[in-house]
RNA sequence: GCGGGGGUAACCGAGUUGGCCAAAGGUGCGGGACUUAAGAUCCCGUUCUUAGUGAUUCGCGGGUUCGAAUCCCGUCCCCCGCACCA
């Protein structure tokens, strides 16, 4: 390795900082750009894959830096939620697993037993985030700014905005069903796991509770089916469960055990009076719903006590357990013999055909069980079969006759409708349930329990949704696609729970202190905090004088200053700053985040500062970035970043391993921001060899004795450099890094191999290019700029400095088409010589005769008074005498020419008529020669003394000379 | 089900307001230079064919056009989000 990166990394970091280069402070004399990613969440180590997005960030505002703007560029973290207090409790409990986690990334016992409580263990990661990522990968961020979901200023912030929203109109109160855990509250259930342990993939679903009156009781079967109720034909129990007996509204119910610990989350005064057992309902009589007819309980095996009520309604017509459970009973009488019931009760279970459905006939459950090959109850795919055929149902069914007055209505307005005349009957009620097991981190069963009072914040509000939607189409929203796909995304976000109670870490909710205001909540209108933080952080404001007329007044300029200063204690003049530091800074620039927001949080944070801010503090931009993924499995499956297969060690170490650059460098140009990448080390290592050759490549050019004098060659360089600052900023007018490195780590460094192999070695040349090759590396390799900045000898730091506009006067079209009429001509020399397998001992070349060139002169006269035609060249190339000479020739390439010319620029063509090629290929000669190791020889095709024995002079055209080898 | 995205050469990945695209760049592979050798570095090549040409390619099948990876239709396949995880 060429380099000890890792002090090479601290030493610039230190100057940056020295210099505070960072820091962001309010200067009107500049435009100013803000920008943030989405805060993380602290809920432990981040691995190698989140760090992508946040590079990007440091690389876009070291972009904006060097072109001219202010930047603020402030970080912070979202610590709300129980993430913090499930980590503590497993510390504290000395959970085996945790601590070697801990111990893996790095922890030391010292810092676990400095982990007291759950705010230690966030302010240890707070630390861990700011030191061994950000700052370690060389952020420019405004560390002064840095704040934190749970610190004490944060909440009153948070305060004010739950006291904006509500005054906005987006705050409501109604009932809700909610994921809970006894201990902990309510809990998210998704697929990240990170409030539970187990059971991420579980579902909420609307069952309906039907009543089956026996005597003066009632058993409670739970269905997703309600419409189904006129295909009952008999009830199935679990002989093995001992059912409860449950008092409810004066009724007494009968459920599993399970069900009725359920129940008493989501329904009132609800009482456990007794018991019975599965095997002694066997054989009652019980009266169905809606079809008041009675139907006998039947023992089945595939009835779980911890689904749904743990009992069950019987309509094998549509149902394949049911149809499958009963045929086996059919089939072996003594199932329910045993129980002392009749062969007569049984054979009156008859199925009833009650919906149509495409491709089935009267038993859909039937058809399906026959179809997947299904013989007897327990048969795993009767899960599919029951997806299946519960969807066909829902998508082409329709009820037929028998079913009363809902005959004829589709399955999916039935359903709804036979659900709702139930419950207005009292013959059934609703329930909720998980799909699966759900298991909250602290070991606890969660359950769905019901809220009366739940707090949401309406993103349905239809006001601010169009306000909203109209705002979208001024922002610069990437990818385009998603900006096409968030008017859908505004239209679905509806009501959202921000509050919620339990042990939970956050804000308490400003109009009732039992309310904890939930995780997503708090952190969307948080960016504009940052210019108030520092406040806070340098205590110059205290969390007590951060009133809501403080936020008023700052954010909002609203009251009168005296008045605030007088009632807050905080004087004028700095209330006066902090109001010109939010003018000046907000609105928002980019907010940049995973591709996990682009349905919840973006639409949130553009709809809370839609519905409290004024317009002129509406963000102007979001950006998503995909993820770096782990390999894929052998399903083809992409793996959570492993240990096993590369990328989980410690960002610390990935740093040390391959440098802070090269992994900068690949996150910026491995692929375009909007797909995902797979992490691969190997991948990192050529990026790591790229930046050691650049590295080298550049200080072997300062190093050089470079007093060659300026040629044609300089000029190309230097045209090219140009037009690559060109390309930069037009590239990262779009944020487009990608852009960026490709040119400046590829084309660049092409370029100047190219150089030093058509013998460019001008002192003047190399440091102008240099210097611009440098600066473009800055934002992407910042460390590895600085460092080649200052072994060449520029002044300052590269960090610092501005990023030149491209120099118009010293591009050249015509340098740069000559020089690549060069490459042309030695890409054709080397394939003539691979293809006719002669030994070669001389190349001579033919430029074309001036004839061409002039017909290519009018045509391209022609392009620019925009009237080139064929019949029309080939006469204004008649009318010329010496033209005319040639006759058919001059006709047919004016044909060729004419057709051409008309799909190209003016710019591409005009160096064609301008460059005297035999100049041109006389001054390469030389290095053609040596290139070839055989003499070259040039010769104008008007030459009329040219050595030409095959004839070849003729075959030349402007742009491309004729070769001949010998 | 609802909504969205995508299929480009061995691989990763540009390119999608139609022409300058046989299709950037990188990687891999093959050859060469340098070297005692290896590595690194540099050069050339990497669909077929061919004195620098021509032909056929951008999931598959059709269509529009003077001209399509880019537009339209059909078709197959893959991926993502769908709520209290940020």
């Amino acid at each position: 390795m060429a380099y000890d990166y890792s002090s090479m990394e601290k030493k610039w970091q230190a100057k940056w900082v020295e210099e505070g280069l960072n820091r962001a402070e309010r200067d009107e004399s500049k435009p100013k750009f803000m920008a943030i990613f989405a805060y993380p969440g602290v809920t432990g180590y981040l691995h190698v894959g989140h760090l992508r997005g946040y590079t990007y960030l440091d690389a876009i505002t070291r972009y904006k830096r060097m072109t001219g703007y202010n930047v603020m560029f402030p970080v912070g973290t979202h610590a709300t939620g129980n993430g913090g207090i499930s980590l503590f409790k497993k510390i504290e409990k000395g959970d085996e697993k945790t601590l070697d986690y801990l111990k893996r990334n790095g922890c030391t016992d010292e810092d676990i037993a400095g982990m007291k409580d759950p705010m230690a263990v966030i302010d240890f990661f707070n630390q861990v985030y700011q030191n061994d990522y950000w700052r370690k990968f060389g952020f420019l961020s405004d560390w002064r700014r840095f704040t934190c979901t749970l610190y004490p200023d944060y909440g009153r912030f948070i305060d004010w905005q739950f006291r904006k929203l509500k005054e906005s109109g987006m705050l409501i109160q109604k009932p809700y069903y909610a994921s809970v855990c006894p201990n902990c509250g309510p809990v998210a259930v998704d697929a990240s796991e990170t409030d539970i342990s187990k059971g991420g993939k579980a579902e909420t679903q609307d069952y309906t509770l039907l009543k089956f009156r026996h005597g003066n009781e009632f058993l409670i079967a739970a269905t997703l089916r309600p419409e189904t109720v006129y295909g009952q034909v008999c009830f199935w129990v679990d002989p093995e469960t001992e059912y409860k007996k449950i008092t409810y509204k004066g009724e007494t119910w009968i459920v599993s055990p399970q069900a009725a610990e359920k129940l008493q989350l989501q329904k009132d005064g609800i009482e456990i009076v007794g018991s019975v057992a599965g095997k002694d309902m066997v054989g009652w009589m019980c009266e169905a719903p809606m079809i008041h007819r009675e139907i006998p309980v039947f023992p089945a095996s595939f009835v779980n006590p911890d689904v749904g009520t743990g009992l069950v309604t019987s309509v094998p017509s549509d149902a394949p357990d049911d149809w499958i459970s009963l045929d086996a009973i059919k089939k072996d009488p003594s199932m329910i013999t045993k129980y002392g019931l009749s062969q007569d009760i049984l054979d009156k279970a008859v199925p009833i055909s009650i919906i149509e459905m495409k491709g089935y006939g009267d038993f859909p459950a039937k058809d399906i069980i026959e179809k997947l090959g299904i013989t007897e109850p327990g048969d795993p795919k009767l899960i599919d079969a029951k997806h299946q055929v519960y969807k066909d149902g829902f998508h082409t069914g329709k009820m037929k006759d028998i079913c009363g007055e809902f005959a004829g209505l589709r399955v999916q307005e039935a359903q709804e409708k036979m659900k709702q005349a139930m419950i207005a009957s009292g013959e059934a009620d609703d329930f909720h349930d998980l799909t699966e097991e759900v298991v909250c981190r602290c070991g606890a069963r969660v359950h769905i329990k019901r809220i009366d009072d739940q707090w949401f914040i309406n993103y349905a509000d239809p006001k601010y949704t169009e306000m909203t939607k109209e705002h979208c189409k001024t922002m610069e929203l990437n990818p385009p696609e998603w900006s096409d796909n968030v008017y859908g995304v505004l239209d679905w976000f509806r009501e959202r729970a921000c509050a919620r109670l339990g042990n939970w870490l956050g804000t308490r909710f400003p109009f009732d202190d039992k309310w904890i205001i939930e995780a997503i909540s708090d952190s969307t209108l948080y960016p504009i905090y940052y210019i108030i933080s520092i406040y806070a952080n340098e205590k110059k404001i205290t969390p007590d004088q951060m009133t809501e007329e403080f936020f008023d007044y700052v954010i909002l300029g609203k009251g009168d200053i005296n008045a605030v200063a007088g009632n807050t204690g905080i004087c004028a003049e700095l209330l006066d700053q902090i109001r010109k530091d939010v003018l000046y800074w907000y609105p928002l620039d980019v907010n940049l985040g995973g591709k996990e927001h682009m349905t919840v949080h973006f639409p949130a944070f553009l709809m809370n500062h839609i519905a409290i801010l004024p317009k002129e503090m509406w963000p102007k931009g979001i950006t998503v970035n995909w993820y770096i993924t782990g390999k894929k499995d052998n399903k083809g499956e992409a793996t959570k970043i492993s240990k096993s297969k590369g990328g989980a060690q410690p960002i610390p170490g990935a740093a040390a391993k391959f440098g802070v650059d090269a992994m900068r460098l690949y996150y910026a140009n491995v692929a375009s921001m909007f797909v995902d990448v797979e992490w691969d080390e190997d991948t990192v290592n050529t990026y790591r060899q790229r930046v050691d050759k650049i590295m080298i490549s550049v200080q072997d050019l300062i190093a050089s004795e470079s007093d060659a004098p300026k040629t044609s060659i300089d000029a190309w360089l230097i045209s090219r450099f140009n037009n690559h600052i060109a390309n930069i900023r037009k590239a990262m007018d779009k944020n487009d890094l990608r852009g960026l490195t490709t040119i400046a780590y590829f084309d660049m460094f092409n370029d100047i191999k190219w150089y030093n192999r058509r013998g460019g070695n001008n002192r003047e040349t190399i440091l102008e290019a240099l210097k611009i090759w440098i600066q473009c590396m800055m934002p992407v390799t910042p460390h590895t700029a600085e460092e080649l900045w200052s072994q060449a000898g520029f002044e300052g730091l590269v960090s610092a400095g501005q990023l030149p506009e491209p120099d118009q006067s010293k591009i050249s079209a015509s340098a740069e088409y000559g020089e690549n009429l060069i490459r042309d001509l030695m890409s054709d020399i080397t394939e003539i010589r691979s293809i006719a397998k002669i030994d070669v001992n001389k190349i001579v070349l033919y430029t074309s005769a001036q004839w061409k060139k002039d017909v290519m002169s009018l045509a391209l006269d022609m392009v620019k008074d925009g009237k080139l035609t064929i019949p029309d060249l080939t006469k204004a190339c008649m009318a010329k005498e010496e033209l005319r000479k040639n006759g058919k020739a001059v006709s047919s390439l004016a044909q060729k020419v004419a057709v051409e010319f008309q799909r190209s620029s003016i710019e591409q063509k005009q160096p064609i008529v301008e460059t005297d090629e035999t100049v041109l290929l006389k001054d390469a000669a030389a290095f053609l020669s040596e290139e070839n190791g055989v003499p070259v020889e040039v010769y104008s095709g008007d030459d009329a003394d040219r050595y030409d024995p095959q004839d070849k002079a003729k075959v030349a055209v402007p742009g491309r000379p004729a070769i001949y080898l010998e």
